[in-house]
RNA sequence: GUGUCCGUAGCUCAGCUGGAUAGAGCAACGGCCUUCUAAGCCGUGGGUCGGGGGUUCGAAUCCCUUCGGGCACGCCA
């Protein structure tokens, strides 16, 4: 089904034609003066240079053909310099709302090449716990993953983890010292490794930190790290042990973490999982004549003419030929390539790294790891800032873990519901997790993924206005008024939405109610934008439009005492495609409704 | 220094490929609960869109310049 816009620029068009205008400038917009008109076209006034005519002219000769031969419009008008205002005839609109609410995806057009994507979001260290800064990459990554999925495309979410590299010798060397009799140290050791580890997860998000602060203040330990991590690399028996105990703890953390927040992962891939492509990839960029060494290091040159600014060369190997964080991901670029051939890849990530990544993307190309013509875009997210408006931190100044920043959200939450309504202990903590979950990722969505942002506690969880809670409890009224509706009529819920889809919704009689079918009608439009820009926050001020159009709704309307039952039918078959719509987008923002709050 | 992003109401943010009187939320003030959840609704006050030029019939939006801030600029990830 086409987009709203484009079915009344198509008739804008024809018009446009039949006066013998260019029908490109028919180009129907919605009103920037929602109290002139609900939808507009400029063209008019574009038009005026190109015909020697005053726009008025055109946009009234335009609008008489549109008040003859068209019946989709309840009003026609030029206006001033030449705009020609729109008003949708209440039978249009009604057969709009009725289609969509037949329709899979709510009549969205499948775009016409579906693509494969990976969505390289998440990015966490093992044996580190989560901690804020996790927390934005998670959450938009897997707003964008589901937004991509919903528009038809074969995605994969990749949590691309950082497992390799000095931090796990860091890890080894600090236990040996610790433990040095344990026979993951002893070379001489033949026999098989215990399968409980010698730590738990607690004890080895100790370890890490301590054993990172050390080697920046003991040489020898330093060396010693260095060393472990070498010969794990290299494969010895003992220390490949200790890192699959590692990673099997550190992964099972993750996931209850990553799990709480409602992101999940195809693809548990990492740094470790690439490093066998390296050798032969960087062999081949010598061969082809693209790497070169250069102070020591082997680079290759990424820049091109038209940069504004010096682009170092990409750096393949450090000076002492070990591998680093852009070798990696090039190896990993070859990977994805071999497994899957997507024809997007998108990364989301700090956006300080933006440079790395242009580094990588460009080598990736140039060296042939990567089709030209496949999109690598580089989504770059913003700080986390407190209210000071520096980064974000907790009171004592240190990284707040994850754990923590949930656990306060929904303390909050459940003091919050106690105090409105007498909810049971259990039910009450469920729906505190639900609308906390909710406060907490509405609050990052809604704003534009590329700024930093004010992370703001009280905020979040006050709960009022434009907030995640806000458009849940909105979707919680409707739900409790279809409910009492089925009660009320003894009418199975289930066989709600069958039982009134003959009817349909209703030719709007009131303003609001027209308010409400105009909104829910942008749907596709603000679908298409938000997946084509990347762009959760369009989405979420979408719901806030929604919600509120509803919500004004709901109070000129009262639905379960109107006596007209075609009219309240009508209004019914409104309310189960207002929620279906609503709990369609929260479900790609990354959150759900409870059914009470 | 070079590059890049940002600067919109007291605070936090929107503003679609330039369009008609710049919008929300919070905070402030005033109304609305015997009727579908008041986590709501209605109303009032509050802005020379950092400054200055330019392009255009028309600029918060595009270009230039200037001020202020964030960030990145070869062996960390």
């Amino acid at each position: 089904m086409k987009k709203l816009i484009d079915q009344i620029s198509d008739i804008v068009g024809e018009a446009f034609e039949k006066a013998s205008y260019d029908k490109e400038y028919a180009r129907v917009t919605l009103s920037n003066r929602p109290d002139l008109c609900e939808f507009q076209c400029n063209g008019a006034m574009a038009l005026a240079k190109k015909y020697h005519k005053a726009p008025i002219e055109i946009a009234e000769e335009v609008g008489n053909i549109l008040k003859k031969e068209s019946s989709c419009f309840s009003m026609v008008s030029a206006v001033k310099p030449g705009f020609l205002n729109l008003n949708l005839s209440e039978a249009f609109l009604k057969g709009y709302l009725d289609s969509m609410a037949k329709e899979d995806s709510f009549g969205m057009e499948k775009p016409g090449e579906l693509k494969k994507i990976i969505v390289d979001y998440g990015g966490p260290n093992v044996a580190k716990p989560l901690h804020v800064g996790h927390l934005r990459a998670a959450i938009i990554g897997e707003s964008i993953k589901r937004i991509a999925k919903y528009m038809g495309h074969e995605v994969i979410g990749d949590i691309h983890l950082g497992d390799w590299g000095l931090q796990m010798g860091l890890i080894i060397a600090e236990l040996k010292r610790r433990e040095p009799g344990l026979e993951y140290f002893d070379e001489s050791y033949t026999g098989d490794y215990p399968a409980k580890a010698p730590f738990t997860i607690s004890e080895l998000e100790e370890i890490y930190p301590t054993a990172s602060q050390k080697s920046k203040e003991d040489e020898v330990f330093k060396e010693e790290a260095l060393r472990a991590t070498y010969e794990l690399q290299n494969g010895r028996r003992g220390y490949r042990a200790l890192w699959d105990h590692i990673m099997r703890i550190s992964k099972e953390d993750l996931k209850k973490n990553y799990n709480n927040l409602d992101v999940h992962f195809e693809w548990w891939k990492g740094e470790s999982d690439v490093q066998k492509y390296i050798p032969d990839m960087v062999e081949k960029m010598k061969e082809d004549g693209f790497a070169y060494e250069s102070e020591g290091a082997l680079v290759v040159d990424v820049k091109e003419e038209k940069d504004t600014k010096e682009v170092p060369p990409c750096m393949i190997l450090k000076s002492d030929k070990a591998a680093l964080y852009t070798t990696t991901d090039l190896a990993t670029l070859l990977e994805r390539k071999k497994l899957f051939d997507p024809d997007q890849v998108i990364y989301v990530v700090d956006k300080r790294q933006e440079m790395h990544f242009i580094q990588v993307f460009r080598c990736a190309v140039k060296t042939g790891i990567m089709d030209k013509d496949t999109r690598l875009s580089f989504l770059g997210f913003g700080t986390m800032n407190g209210k000071d408006g520096k980064p974000f931190k907790t009171r004592e100044g240190g990284v707040m873990r994850l754990e923590t920043l949930i656990s306060d959200i929904n303390n909050e939450m459940f003091k919050k519901i106690k105090e409105n309504h007498e909810v049971d202990e259990e039910s009450a903590r469920e729906t505190a997790k639900t609308v906390g979950l909710a406060a907490l990722k509405y609050g990052d969505l809604s704003n534009q993924a590329t700024k930093d942002y004010i992370f703001d506690i009280d905020k979040f969880t006050s709960f009022e206005g434009n907030t995640g809670p806000y458009i849940l409890y909105t979707i919680v009224r409707i739900k409790s008024i279809l409910s009492r509706y089925c009660k009320e009529n003894s009418i199975d819920e289930e066989k709600l939405a069958g039982t009134v889809s003959g009817h349909g919704c209703n030719k709007a009689d009131n303003e609001a109610e027209k308010k409400l079918m105009l909104e829910l009608s942008k749907y596709s439009f603000v679908m298409e934008n938000s997946f084509n820009e990347l762009a959760p926050h369009r989405l979420c001020a979408y719901i806030y439009d929604v919600a509120d159009a509803f919500n004004h709704f709901y109070h000129e309307n009262k639905i379960l005492t109107e006596e007209d039952k075609d009219k309240q039918t009508g209004w019914i078959a409104l309310l189960l495609l207002s929620r279906r719509l609503l709990e369609t987008c929260i479900d790609l923002l990354g959150f759900s409704a409870p059914e009470r709050m």
